[in-house]
DNA sequence: GCCGGTTTGTTCTCTCGTTCACAAACTCCT
DNA sequence: AGGAGTTTGTGAACGAGAGAACAAACCGGC
């Protein structure tokens, strides 16, 4: 890690607040909808499910963008915090993968809405090139290189079978991308410097499970005492 | 909240630790398979992708079922801990919102093979219902409280567009479902006692672009130095 | 039976995240 | 202009989570 040189605003942003960002950014388009041109931080936290004490803090890691006794522009913390995040600009962003799970993907309208537009769309399977989803042509895998480099590609979102997925993680790490969301059930090995994201469905309903299992042993014990 | 009772095997398991739970469940699935009987923690914590000293910390909480010297039974490590996270028996669920997402998550194999078994899916465009996806019938939405009560359902999966989940959630609710994972973009409110998981990909995507951004900055100040 | 090597279970410490509480600062009304 | 009422930004307390380190316990060989 390079030392930051202190002329930088040196944003040090917890990575607890980086994760509520975003939802924040959401609330606000909310509100902003709804034609609403400012709103409190206790307002907004009721929004986005939060305390307001938290989102204050969140808030204050960015600068000082409220004034006090009247609450927060809406529009102005919006784009305060979408330049933070970096979705003011687009980011482009290619997904593996086109079974089940991928054509959903492709499909979501929230991607293209926040900030991300997919490039393309690729699959190793032979029988799914040629294919179009969502108005990309499903492309093989192994124009991969060729893409990332022509359009810049940082992102990268696996969408396989949990045996392919490490494979198509070091192809894309070497192709050049620096960010994998990862959607197959693996634990993905990747070189530092290299970020990665997991979700697993399964993983979340498991949790779950085990809640609702404790609530059902708390019942049970409740009863009988 | 009830207070426990001494008798009960006072499980206060962190959340962090529940959270991992299914990973090593997973990992362990994996050794199984390939024919492994016994393994250390470093080995396993390895395959999970964690600190070896946090498994055992974990593993802790649950009871003491490695031998010292030894490692841990691979077989019987599993069964106990899918029989804490308690999907050693089948649970039923309900998948309301039958488009992009919800085909995909209805075709998913990840559920059945891990103790889940989807026994409705619903939605409530009638042009929906009477549709088959993987080999289960869409059945129209009013249907949600007779097929909670018949089945005993008590996780109920919304992937419907964000301003139809709050009224989604409410009823599932006051069907009696008490843990609900939720793929809409949407802060939900639900009554103590019910349990809310958020998977939200637009998320996950800006958290990967603000580090993303970050490492572009620098990047460039390094140029610039 | 005992000793060396190995691996677990646990204690201690440190860091990170969350909440509380309050001073600073702003608006509105008189 | 001044005071009452709000609301932000932040310092401090508190709690949870993660990693290091070590004692307890087990196996195998002699």
């Amino acid at each position: 890690m390079t030392a930051r040189t202190p002329s930088e605003t040196a944003r040090d942003i917890p990575e607890a607040t980086v994760a509520r960002l975003p939802v924040y950014l959401r609330a606000l388009t909310s509100l902003s909808e709804a034609g609403t041109s400012t709103c409190s931080s206790e307002a907004l936290a009721a929004s986005a499910g939060v305390n307001s004490a938290m989102l204050r803090k969140d808030l204050s890691y960015l600068g000082s963008y409220g004034t006090r006794g009247v609450g927060y522009d809406v529009d102005y913390l919006r784009y305060q915090i979408a330049r933070e995040i970096g979705v003011t600009q687009d980011w482009p962003v290619v997904i593996v993968g086109i079974g089940n799970l991928g054509h959903a993907l492709a499909n979501y309208s929230g991607f293209r809405s926040r900030g991300f537009r997919t490039v393309a769309l690729l699959d190793a399977d032979p029988a799914r090139t040629g294919e179009t989803v969502a108005g990309i042509d499903v492309r093989p895998f192994d124009d991969l290189e060729g893409i990332v480099a022509e359009h810049g590609v940082a992102i990268g979102v696996i969408a396989t079978p949990a045996p392919a997925a490490q494979a198509v993680a070091d192809r894309m790490v070497a192709a050049g991308i620096s960010s994998i969301l990862n959607f197959a059930a693996s634990v993905l090995t990747v070189p530092a410097g290299v970020d990665v994201r997991k979700v697993d469905l399964s993983i979340e309903l498991q949790i779950l499970a085990y809640h609702e299992q404790r609530k059902a042993q708390d019942q049970q014990q409740e009863e009988t005492a």
